[in-house]
DNA sequence: ATGAGTGCAAAGTATTTGCACGTAC
DNA sequence: GTACGTGCAAATACTTTGCACTCAT
């Protein structure tokens, strides 16, 4: 993980320059912050958690306009839409993957099925659409509430 | 289309009934007006158009309260959810569909795939999930926009 | 030096909610 | 008659923005 945090630093520093945009602390450094929270996270929470760390502080308006930053790099993506709340993820070069949310507990599982990439891209050609990214949600009962409720 | 409205109206009746809540005019209404007013909608709009029709008025409140009774009826889905808009359909018993959004002019294409559905309960199956319902949104350039953009 | 970036607080959106009144049952 | 539903306006939640100050170049 931390393997490719300098490179993805690196590169992000390039897609700055490339944009006439400066390579400011706060930018590179909520990439550290992302990357060391963890995985799945909505920008409140995150706002919370850094809020929490007394040094290398970021606000919330730079959160915000950073985070558009970076999906717009692509180390970012939104992966749940769910009510009115937005789950973003770090991707950092990890092949696409969709998500299983159970709407019982909120548990997010990954799933990455090459046949439906390869599907959806069939789509696309045949209505000549140029695909950029998409997203793919499948709400339910994960197995352990199931579980649950059958007991 | 309106072949089935009485239909759906009437199954609307039921499941009110069988929450032990009551068959008022505006949600009956509510069908009629979301069925006639076409497929694709946005609370704003939908609430904007409605107040223009003098008659069977439904407020803003009512209408976000109903819309929620109607998606958990499941006449009502919510397909794109895109920035910090969401953008409902009309679903009336139509088979499932996924969309295309052109990220450039707005453009939704549905479409129909047999194969990717069948995929996804494969996935759900292996992780012993059971999907209620799903959104896969594909965000690109339309053929038209793709077009412009080549002249 | 200077213009873009940042933080703050204020302004926007979209949605929800408390309450008084109306209506289905 | 009573409790649930409705409409209004106020409240909330999330996100964006104007402005004065700071920092990268």
């Amino acid at each position: 993980m931390s393997v490719s945090l300098r490179e993805i630093k690196k590169e992000f520093t390039r897609f700055l320059k490339r944009k006439n945009m400066k390579v400011t602390q706060s930018r590179l450094n909520l990439i550290d912050l992302i990357a060391s929270y963890g995985k799945h996270f909505e920008v409140e929470e995150l706002v919370n958690w850094i809020s929490n760390k007394t040094d290398r502080g970021v606000s919330r308006s730079t959160i915000y306009r950073t985070i558009k930053l970076l999906q717009e790099f692509g180390v970012i993506r939104e992966v749940i839409k769910q009510n009115n709340r937005t789950i973003y993820e770090f991707v950092a070069g990890k092949s696409h993957h969709d998500h299983l949310v159970c709407v019982e507990c909120g548990r997010i599982i990954e799933f990455v099925d090459e046949d439906i990439e390869k599907l959806q891209d069939e789509v696309c050609a045949q209505y000549g659409f140029y695909p950029l990214n998409h997203r793919l949600e499948i709400f339910g009962i994960c197995s352990e509430c199931a579980g649950d409720k059958v007991t």
